[in-house]
DNA sequence: ATGAAAGCGCTAACAC
DNA sequence: GTGTTAGCGCTTTCAT
C-alpha cells in the first residue's frame, strides 16, 4: 500500500479510528498490548503519520521560517546553520527563504510563510525594505517574529543587532594604546548604517585619544573587494602613507591586502590593516586579519532563542532588543609595538 | 480578527463558504461583481490563506526537503542557494535540514519531511549513512528524490555527482603537458571515494604519460586545512622536493601554502600547487589558486531541475545519472612554462 | 451564478 | 479501555 492512513490500520485490525490515534501518540487510555498490536502493523503496513493533518487541527506546525537576503555570503549561511542547530534540537524544523535583497520578494516570502502558518518568523532585512506593511500584518496576526541584523525600530518586535559604534570605537582605542597615531579608514557607504556607524566610532576614538583626523585618509567607497583594492590605490598616490589601515568589512580589508602587496608592501611590517569581520573567513587571509569579530552563530543562536521562547511563551513578546558582543582579536596583520603577554 | 477564515468573509457578505472559495481562487463559476467585492473584504479583514488547509486535500504541498550534511561549508551552502533560486522561480518552498554527517539525525530529517508531505527530496548523505531502510521507505511512497554529491547506487533515484577521476587526469595531463615531471599528491583518505578517485586519477596520469611514480610524494592524510599543512611539512622533510603538488581539496591546498610559506618557500616561483576546489573560495588564496573547479550551484540546479521535473512528471521518476563537468581553470598558483596566449 | 454535502487525515471531548 | 461525534479550513463534486 502507497499511502497508509490510521484508518487503514484500524480497518485491519477492526478497531476505531481514534483507538489508532491513541495508541500511536501513546496515549494512557490504550492498554499496553492494543498499542503493541497496533504499532506493529503500523511498522508493518508502513505508516507515516500525515503531519498536515495534524497541524491543522492543532494549528501548531513546528516549524520557524526564516528569511534573509542571500545565502551566498558566509555571514548568512553561518547564521541560518546555528538557527537549524538550536531548531532541531527543540523539535522545529525550517523553511528557509532567501529575498536576494528584494524587498518584493521579501514580501512575498513572508506572506506564504504566514499562510503556511508557520510558528514564527526570523527575518533579517533587504537593503531595500522600508515598506513596514506586511509586518504590520504578522503583527497584527500575533505571529512571533524576530528581527536580526537588520530591524525596524518601533515595531513590537525583538531585534538582536550588532552594536557598531562602540565596537569600533573599543577596536580603535586598542590600536592607539598600542602606539598607533597614524591611522587611516576605509568607510562603507555613509548612506548605509554600517558605514555611518563604524565611521562615526573611527572619528569619535580619534577625537577622544586627541589624534588629528587626516581627512585626505578616510576613503568612502563600498563594502567590495574591489572597493578595498582602489581605496588603497588612491590612499597609496598621496605619497603619505598611514600606518595603518581600519577596513570597514573583511573584503574591503583583502582587497586592501591585494593592492598593498602588489606595491610591493609587506603587511605587517610596513602597514597594518584591521577591520570588521567574522573569524571563519578572515582566519584564511595571509596574513591572517586582526578583526572586530562578529560572531554570526551568536547571533543566530540569540536570535532563535528569542523567538523559541516567544512561541513556548516563555516571555513576553516583542520589544527585547540585544546587542551581540564584539570582541576585537589580535592576529598577523597589525604589528604589536607594545610586548603585551595577554592575548586579547 | 485575529485569524480570519473564508466561513468569516461568507458571514459578513451573507453568502456561502463556497462562493468565498472560488472568488478568491478566480474561478469562472463566480460573476465578476461578487469576485471584487470578496477579494475586498478579505484584503480588508486581512484575510490569509491557510495553505495547510490547502495542503490537505490536494495532498500537494509545493514543498521541498532538503537534507544536507552540514550548511557552514560553503560548498553545500552555494548548494542550497542556488536550489532555494530554482524552487523560488518555480513556486516551490524549501524546507532544509542539516544532518551535521549523522546517519541517525539524517534519518529522522527524512521521516519527518516525509511526514511533512513534502513533494520531493533533494539528499546529499551523510559520510556515515550505509543503511538504506528510510530511502526504500521512500521509494515505496513513490516520493520523488534526487541524490546529489553522494548518492546510494542501486536505488531508482537520480543522482547528480562529480565525476572525479577524469578530472584529475583532465588537470594532470595540463599540468604534464606544461612541462611538469616531479609531481607529488597530497590525497585524501583512500577510504572514501573522493579519496581514492582522484588518488587513482593521478597514478593513470602519470602513468600514461610514463613518468615515473614516486610514493613518497603521494602523502595520504585528511580533507582539512591541518592535513594539508602537515604533509606539506612531511615532504619537506624528505630533502627531494617536488615541482608541484596536486591537492586533494582546497583545504589541503591553502594548508600547504601555509607550511610551504613558513619554510619560505614562494609560490610558484619555488613550489606550484593546485588541486580540487571551487572558484568562490580559492579566488581569495595568495595566490589565487589554479583549480580543478567543482561548481556547485551547477549541481544544485540540475538537481532540483531535475526533482521539479520528476514531481510534475515531465519526466520518467529515477535512474538519471548526471555529471557535472569539472572545469581546470589555470591561476597564479601554477607557473606556466609553455607561454600559450589561450588561458584555458 | 451560487450553494449543500462530503471529505482530505487527524485529534479533542465526550460517551459507553 | 474503546468508540462516537464533531471539527480543524479548505476544495471538489454535484444540485439548484
Amino acid at each position: 500500500m502507497v499511502n497508509v492512513r490510521q484508518s487503514d490500520i484500524a480497518k485491519q485490525l477492526n478497531v476505531s479510528r481514534v483507538t489508532v490515534s491513541k495508541a500511536l501518540r501513546d496515549h494512557p487510555d490504550i492498554s499496553q498490548a492494543m498499542k503493541k498490536k497496533i504499532g506493529l502493523t503500523a511498522r508493518k503496513m508502513g505508516y507515516v503519520p500525515n503531519l498536515i493533518a495534524r497541524q491543522l487541527n492543532s494549528r501548531r506546525t513546528f516549524t520557524i521560517g526564516i528569511v534573509i537576503p542571500d545565502l551566498e555570503n558566509s555571514f548568512f549561511s553561518y547564521i541560518v546553520d546555528s538557527m537549524i542547530d538550536y531548531a532541531t534540537e527543540h523539535n522545529y524544523y525550517v523553511i528557509l527563504t532567501v529575498s536576494r535583497e528584494k524587498s518584493n520578494i521579501e514580501k512575498q516570502n513572508i506572506e506564504n510563510l504566514i499562510g503556511m502558518r508557520v510558528d514564527g518568523l526570523l527575518v533579517c532585512l533587504s537593503q531595500e525594505t522600508n515598506d513596514k506593511q506586511v509586518f504590520k500584518t504578522v503583527e497584527k496576526m500575533k505571529i512571533p517574529l524576530v528581527f536580526f541584523d537588520r530591524a525596524f525600530e518601533n515595531m513590537k518586535f525583538s531585534r538582536v543587532v550588532f552594536n557598531d559604534k562602540p565596537g569600533a570605537v573599543n577596536a580603535l582605542n586598542h590600536i592607539i594604546l598600542e602606539g598607533y597615531t597614524r591611522i587611516a579608514h576605509f568607510a562603507g557607504y555613509s548612506k548605509t548604517n554600517i558605514g555611518r556607524e563604524r565611521n562615526e566610532g573611527f572619528r569619535e576614538a580619534l577625537t577622544k585619544n586627541k589624534i588629528q583626523i587626516n581627512n585626505d585618509w578616510i576613503i568612502e567607497s563600498g563594502f567590495e573587494l574591489k572597493d578595498g583594492y582602489e581605496s588603497f590605490k588612491k590612499l597609496n598616490t598621496l605619497g603619505n602613507l598611514p600606518e595603518i589601515i581600519f577596513a570597514v568589512n573583511d573584503r574591503v580589508a583583502l582587497g586592501a591586502y591585494k593592492a598593498a602587496k602588489e606595491a610591493g608592501l609587506r603587511i605587517p611590517e610596513d602597514i597594518g590593516i584591521f577591520g570588521y569581520g567574522f573569524n571563519e573567513i578572515t582566519d584564511f587571509f595571509d596574513p591572517q586579519l586582526t578583526v572586530i569579530n562578529q560572531d554570526p552563530r551568536k547571533m543566530g543562536l540569540e536570535a532563535i532563542k528569542l523567538l523559541i521562547d516567544e512561541i513556548e511563551k516563555k516571555t513576553r513578546t516583542g520589544h527585547s532588543k540585544i546587542y551581540i558582543e564584539e570582541e576585537f582579536i589580535w592576529r598577523k596583520s597589525v604589528k604589536r609595538k607594545l610586548k603585551y603577554t595577554k592575548i586579547m
